[in-house]
DNA sequence: TGCGTTCTAGAATATTCGCGG
DNA sequence: ACCGCGAATATTCTAGAACGC
């Protein structure tokens, strides 16, 4: 609440100072219909086609100088980035500079600029991680949402499901795909592969430069689920069956039910049949 | 510290990158199935087959050279092992290097690279909040994770249920939202969570997030699964149609199954249209 | 001592005027008489004076790209400096890249290389005094060259005022040079450099970064212009008059008289009549 | 002071070379 | 000779620094 008023506070103020003419008139520029040719809209980034054309016939018209270095310098100082890196494209994104939002603009504050903290009071430290976790939220509600729906959609397939068979044959199969998977038909990797720890190769080094990544991947994070996955867990999937999904497991060795188990498969061989001719 | 703000302010330019050049586009050449006589995908692993057609015939469209042992140099800067040594035939490994998984790419990093420990500095960040966002970041994966299977199981009971009926007879379908889809209709591809990038709500920036919370978001933590998400792996859906499920994902920020997940949107890229002339 | 090895294996290298290929390469494209017009020597800096024909015609011959940034990028690296800043002409000095003086190229070192004392064996001796003398010699090199020009310049300007005396008049103009030369035709700055201040060009800015080098090569080592560059102030000039020199000083800003003059030459701006078409 | 322009430097990736196993 | 690797150079993109307004 506290901080929704300052937000305001900070977005109020942005709008009535308008933002430095730089980078409206990028907006313009990119905007110009009349010139898409050179430099346009390409999604949420925008793209400038013609370098040439822009440095001779385009900067002229809005700056003090026709050098296509200096707009990219000052797009650099506004928080632009490059997003493609095979030149001679220039594609570049700002998560404040959108087709046809010319309200987003005051948000896009020139580097070493004083605006950016007008709050203040506010240790600053946290902002970002406190605008991350609000975000997280409400992507957490919508995948709650769309999970929720989605057991239901399941539940009511089931029945429908169940219906027919019964309808169809009246054989009570007991063997059907609700009954635990033989061993070896296991869920394959390609399903757990987020789960799996790296693979090593017989004989693979592990620079110094990875050990901290995998420090990190190996620690554990105990009572996450406690309060967070515990509705997903209660999920209820009985009499349901498990299909092939599609993977192809069948040579791909795996250690299951370790504690702390080499994590990714070992790589497949190129089977006999490679390469195709 | 002022400095450190100024820092973090733009660390979002180097966030968004993707990942180097080298990566993408060593998965483009691996890929196309035009060449793949010369290199291609083996199982988990790729394949050169023919040193000399990749040397004098793909390697110039993709770099600056046409020398096999720059590709090769790069191969092991960036960590691909090699798992067979009979030339001429070329064998490569790499945890994230795997055929229509270009959203692991971005886990493949250059050794040297400073990227991976970015963490020691993180100073004032509140331990408790950081360890709150972690929590929620794991947490949207799983149930990223889970939904995506959900909802290919879906597509699949739908399938099966829609063959059972036309197979079956005009039953009544009892009227909700089971009835089968038409053709062409069917659960787009995107939600196939292996291939596509992670999406951000429109305007979702991406904090330029105190290096602890890159770290988070880079890092893996095998034991989570183990407790929580294992179950979903067997859950059996088979038979089971669902329906549209009216939901718009276009517009719902998803992350799925990536462990690394590339936190800006997607930059759109300029279409193949593009410029209009 | 397996380091000094390899050290020692380098010097001879060195020795051997090795020098990176980028040297030897610019080296080569600006003494190409043939693409004169397009970059070329202009007294003791060297011009660009068509940038996009050194862009698309001339890089590519040379290097793995065309782009004119990633030639000046290379510039800057060995410690070229740029002297003049109206675009599209680009003048670049380095105090060892001259015309016809391939002898001086190894001396050009690259930013960040550790190659500069590839003596070493000697007992960490001071480096001050060290790098004091390799900076002497450097700029005794500087000072020979300048004064064999001034010379030759001389000898030229003598014999043509013996040409128009002996065509024109019997007059024994009584007397030396020091006759009030007209305005606009003093000698120019160009030929009292060591007299002079540092040259700057207008907004030239003086970085903090120059290290030590820079530094050195920047500050003065009084006795030295007493023992070898007291003599040429005594040239004797009388009974000439001063010659075109080719140099336009007109839009030079100069200081002189300055008790803290910078040490290099000022630069050879380009003449008027360049490029030569 | 802040913004704009320019030149230079930093940082990451890319390419080549040569050593040692 | 192959292979993996360190080190030097090369190329690209981004940031720093000075100066004028």
């Amino acid at each position: 609440n506290d901080r929704k008023r300052k937000t305001d506070q900070f977005a109020q103020c942005r709008v009535m100072n308008q933002c430095p003419p730089f980078v409206t008139k990028t907006f313009r520029i990119v905007s110009d219909s009349t010139t898409n040719s050179i430099v346009g809209w390409t999604g949420e980034t925008f793209t400038i086609f013609d370098p040439e054309a822009l440095q001779q016939d385009i900067l002229h018209q809005y700056f003090k100088h026709s050098n296509l270095n200096s707009f990219l310098k000052q797009l650099h100082t506004y928080g632009f980035t490059r997003v493609a890196q095979e030149p001679p494209s220039y594609v570049f994104y700002h998560p404040h500079f959108r087709e046809a939002r010319e309200d987003l603009l005051p948000q896009i504050i020139r580097r070493g600029s004083k605006k950016q903290t007008p709050d203040a009071d506010s240790p600053t430290v946290n902002d970002d991680v406190v605008t991350s976790v609000y975000h997280l939220l409400e992507r957490q509600e919508i995948l709650d949402n769309r999970l929720e729906k989605v057991l239901l959609e399941l539940q009511e397939a089931k029945n429908t499901l169940q219906e027919l068979r019964s309808v169809q044959s009246p054989v009570p199969s007991h063997h059907n795909s609700f009954v635990p998977q033989p061993p070896g038909h296991q869920i394959p990797q390609y399903h757990s592969a987020h789960v799996q720890q790296p693979y090593r190769v017989p004989g693979a080094r592990d620079y110094p430069s990875t050990r901290a990544i995998e420090q990190l991947e190996h620690s554990r994070f105990p009572g996450v689920y406690n309060s967070s996955g515990s509705r997903i867990d209660d999920v209820s999937l009985d009499n349901l069956s498990s299909t092939q999904l599609n993977v192809q497991p069948d040579h791909i060795p795996r250690q299951q039910g370790n504690a702390n188990p080499p994590p990714f498969p070992p790589p497949g061989y190129p089977p006999p049949g490679y390469p195709p001719h």
